[in-house]
DNA sequence: GCAAAAGTGTTACCGGTACACCCATGT
DNA sequence: ACATGGGTGTACCGGTAACACTTTTGC
């Protein structure tokens, strides 16, 4: 029994995947976003996209369109959620899976996305975006903030080796405020995924702050909570 | 320009919807399962699905169908996951979309789901399940537990008219464990959601408890935390 | 010495948890 | 009267938040 005899009496879709990748860079959490290469809509900035092969699944297909525009291969990368109005896409009906992805904007190929005509927009200045793709952030924004509320982000986000004030501010760019320096410092160290190295960072301040990295193996029964769900 | 020109040389896929249906019955949660009704693996026990037509977004698709299995149009659904492993259904290439619903199993259509041989399973005593719909349950009852710990479920799942009591085995029966009843019910107060009614069940005790509903206007502002997150 | 960032300590308060206890009523 | 589930009160404990304070070093 073929595929044709089961379900071809149904219809059949375009299915896309876009991806909404957040990197972290002065103190500001960031977008990668392109402008659209084919109408309708082009030049318009979007978020990067591509329609799901045959043979491969929508995580691969992200993973696939993420090693195309930003030239790495492991990248963390999370569902987040699928769009499928009839008319979301003018061009015609295309589902779409939202994904979120976190890289190190200082790891990826920056020719590649200069020769896209990308650009990393801050979090708080976004331009206007095609189709359904703010809605797309504005979600992926919510899931990462939750993930990192539970879990300590930074390990995808900043370099190996960071500081304490380094992962303070990132988290309040994360969540758009300001976390108390103090409280945050105990919090990050009651949860034991840290590791301090001999190393100082003297270039932020005078005294020096030692650097971290992440412990190999993670503990993941720690749970940190940032902020209340 | 028309929809062939544009994306024409990118595939198209099946795209279906699979429910996972949740009620609630003797201090039980349950799961509305169904014996598959068509090749491959016609007779095994699985989630009730449905494909997704040209003019339908995957949200009223998954509406159409519980339409069509439950006999109920308003039903409260969330979309939980996409799964689109190239080989999950030997009998395709099918993407699907797991959604849950929440019903009131007094409120369904009995005899349609009498006639497609339905029937409901206590979540603890599933039988086995084709493809990958166990994994679809398991995340769909985490995003459960997530929605209960944050924002009182009930309304969906219990009678209009409810005793404390009730809403706490509710619970006992959506996290698989015993809550302190004087504490739960101390929690529920404290969120202004519920109305006190003059209705008493005599029922299930001999002092009698006095029946609840939900307020009309239902304040966003107070979340519960039942659990910690 | 002073400014500036790193890092520690202190305290008050709030919310969760455990558990004891009282209440109303049918038998 | 007593068993049963409904409903209330209390006391302890731990985490959180706010903020003062000390340390180190470059200028």
């Amino acid at each position: 029994m073929t595929e044709e005899k089961i379900y071809s009496k149904f219809p059949k879709h375009y299915l896309a995947v876009d991806c909404v990748i957040f990197g972290y860079e002065d103190y500001e959490l960031k977008l990668l976003l392109y402008p659209r290469g084919f109408e309708p809509l082009i030049g318009k900035w979007s978020l990067m996209g591509g329609f799901v092969q045959d043979d491969e699944s929508m995580d691969n297909a992200a993973l696939r369109v993420l090693q195309q525009t930003v030239g790495l291969n492991k990248i963390y990368l999370e569902q987040v959620q699928g769009f499928s109005e009839p008319d979301r896409d003018p061009g015609g009906r295309v589902i779409s899976m939202a994904y979120y992805a976190l890289i190190r904007i200082d790891q990826h190929d920056k020719e590649l996305v200069r020769k896209h005509g990308a650009h990393w927009w801050p979090i708080t200045k976004l331009p206007q975006l095609i189709f359904d793709h703010e809605k797309m952030i504005s979600i992926a924004l919510e899931r990462l903030q939750r993930k990192a509320s539970l879990e300590l982000v930074g390990k995808e986000l900043l370099p190996d080796l960071f500081t304490l004030t380094m992962l303070h501010n990132l988290y309040n760019a994360i969540f758009q405020k300001q976390f108390d320096a103090g409280n945050f410092r105990k919090k990050i160290s009651s949860v034991d995924m840290l590791e301090q190295t001999s190393l100082k960072d003297t270039i932020g301040s005078k005294r020096g702050a030692y650097y971290y990295k992440f412990k190999k193996s993670q503990n993941h029964e720690n749970v940190l909570r940032i902020v209340k769900q």
